[in-house]
DNA sequence: GTGCCAAATGTGACCGGTCACAATGCCCCG
DNA sequence: CGGGGCATTGTGACCGGTCACATTTGGCAC
């Protein structure tokens, strides 16, 4: 169909330009087309050219920002352009560099606060830099969609793959994936276990728990996430790690699936006797659920006991009672892997960039320890 | 730099096959590269005509799904195209038919757990018919800025252009651009003023009211949405229209903008006797603010005040206590959304849809009224 | 005015898949 | 055994922007 259109009228226009030099400036007299309703299709640089009685090569300096033009023949491009209302067609653009201007986002779990903040980050940041993001959101768990769907990506000829949410699924199905394109796989920072001694105190989990510690606490109860995310394990890891460097005793690590059920399932299914005055949950959602189950087991948050999360979600604030917690910046992080992903596209260093640090934000889930 | 990729191999490779007829099957003597790596770069349909000793013809018809292709012609092509790892470029192929298999989502607001699990929708139907979604988050406010990524729209020529979030900064900025391509606004379904009387008392809205007013709640207040939005408009009009059905009365329309901090401060600014029974929030979150305000202020839920929310988020079943709420199918919204704008490029008719039912979650922060 | 050189501009092919149109090949009939 | 006619396959151009290279133009020195 579009072939079709008026082959004729294209060939003439792209003739015409060298005859009339001598006859009228005003257009619309020939067979070049002088408006964009007059073409009836988007203008291409020949259709450019050829009002402004140039080469299509000469508008395509132009729009390279070629210095090189003398004034009087820019100006008529400049005027042929805007006549035409000429906008660059990106595909074609592509076909012949091999480069696009688009980056590919695999994800799931969009509803989930912390992927889709990082998609947001990300959006963003390939916007910035005149990428657009392609998302492609795999259920996981069927591996034969999750191959179908690495096949339309490697078809899509993109400039590059982004893979954020950070499951061993994905991580697996993305190494196995043979993109032909630069590709990048944003895990979470390892910052909750930074590895800089000088930090361990002042950032992420080692903060909390010093909250924690301080406030009295003795015996703590981590509600985790799942094992199958890179996050839950390091979130646990760190939780670890920042109870024995403070003598502390974690009485258990049990696993939730991110949720609010989840959360609230686990506090459900503990024994009458409580033996921990804290629980970390290693998100905001789980520590809302733990926070009702505890509620209806009769024990007064954070009098008798402390409950923290991580991520801040807007509604942790909100909470009865509000949620301390650990603010982690998504929205960087999801910049930020897009900024690895161009410097790797344009294969340069990528820019040395400042640990994100979660920082703690204590509201009233934790009070002093019950004696 | 892909063109300059051994240009002689491939003239030689596109002249090859009616030679050597005769001469061994066995590929890799001649210059026809045999596999994908000796080519050392994608395939395309001429190398695997080549390959497949027919024309770059043939290898496209097949690809086309053409029946009328003589059985060893077609295994030659099968055995090139697997010996290759042969992708199709999407690009190559857009350019052509005029025609892409990707659709711009128009967004902001992607934190908002609707508009995310609205995009999860829409990715999820748009990869089901082999396409995919391009992400365009907009940073509402900034006309210029919302130009500017309109521009880039229009040159990533996309089959359709999806907008999604349902403000009036978008409906305009929406309105006011041309696309070139087909484009559909999907704004919340006016499903809860439904004007199928039948349906007025069993769905949304008036499901919601009926159950309050069974209970006895006579006095009620409406935390809205940001005026902005459709959605909160919508959902205005129906609360005051269920009301008067029901004979009840509307203590006032406070307005919020969506988010639990704007709940809490609508109840914290009222005057300190409070002068109805139920509270009905426009979506979860502000419910939550609210539930918190109340309590500081020694109300009760649901004992002396009931409240409502809308859209069931996730964690709304966790609040303390429990959110009574309307669930809304945000991931159908979603592949509504895409189902309309495909057939609108086909140029089909839209599938008949059925209206989109809110349905009315009981849970224990609504009760009966205090007398 | 002439010649030279750099600056400015033009030409044609190409990316890879698709289209319109041609040219074969093959089978069967008279 | 020749020829009609369909089935099968091939040819070359095209989409629109880019690249490598060729050609023209203008400015300046002589």
């Amino acid at each position: 169909m579009p072939h079709g259109t008026a082959p004729l009228e294209t060939g003439e226009a792209r003739d015409a330009p060298r005859d009339d030099l001598s006859s009228e400036v005003t257009p619309g007299a020939g067979t070049v087309a002088a408006s964009a309703e007059e073409l009836g299709r988007p203008a291409t640089i020949r259709d450019v050219a050829a009002l402004a009685r140039v080469s299509h090569q000469t508008v395509h300096r132009f729009l390279q920002g070629y210095e090189g033009i003398r004034p009087t023949t820019r100006e008529r491009v400049v005027e042929a352009l805007a006549a035409l209302e000429y906008r660059p067609n990106l595909t074609a653009r592509s076909l012949t560099t091999g480069r696009s201007m688009r980056i590919g986002a695999l994800t799931h779990e969009l509803d989930q606060f912390g992927p889709s903040k990082i998609i947001q980050g990300a959006a963003q940041a390939a916007r910035d830099a005149g990428y657009v993001l392609d998302i492609l959101s795999l259920d996981m768990g069927d591996p034969e969609e999750i191959d179908q769907a690495l096949q339309t990506v490697t078809q899509h000829d993109l400039a590059g793959v982004l893979a954020l949410a950070s499951t061993d699924h994905m991580a697996q199905a993305f190494g196995a994936a043979n993109f032909r394109v630069p590709a990048f796989l944003a895990g979470e920072e390892d910052e909750f276990a930074s590895h800089h001694p000088s930090q361990l105190t002042t950032v992420g989990f080692p903060a909390l728990i010093d909250h924690l510690a301080e406030l009295g606490h003795q015996r703590l109860l981590h509600v985790a996430g799942p094992t199958a995310w890179s996050a839950a394990r390091n979130r646990a890891r760190a939780f670890e790690a920042a109870v024995a460097a403070h003598g502390l005793v974690s009485v258990g690590v049990v696993h939730g699936d991110w949720t609010a059920r989840s959360g609230y399932e686990a506090i459900a299914a503990l024994p009458a006797r409580l033996d921990f005055t804290a629980v970390i949950a290693a998100n905001d959602q789980m520590a809302l659920g733990a926070l009702l189950a505890l509620r209806e087991r009769g024990v007064r948050v954070p009098e008798d006991v402390s409950i923290t999360g991580v991520d801040d979600i807007p509604d942790a604030a909100y909470f009865s009672p509000p949620l301390t917690t650990l603010r982690v910046d998504f929205v960087a992080q999801g910049r930020r892997a897009v900024e690895h992903l161009l410097a790797r596209i344009a294969q340069r260093e990528p820019a040395d960039d400042e640990a994100l640090i979660s920082q703690l934000v204590v509201r009233r889930s934790t009070g002093t320890a019950a004696p």
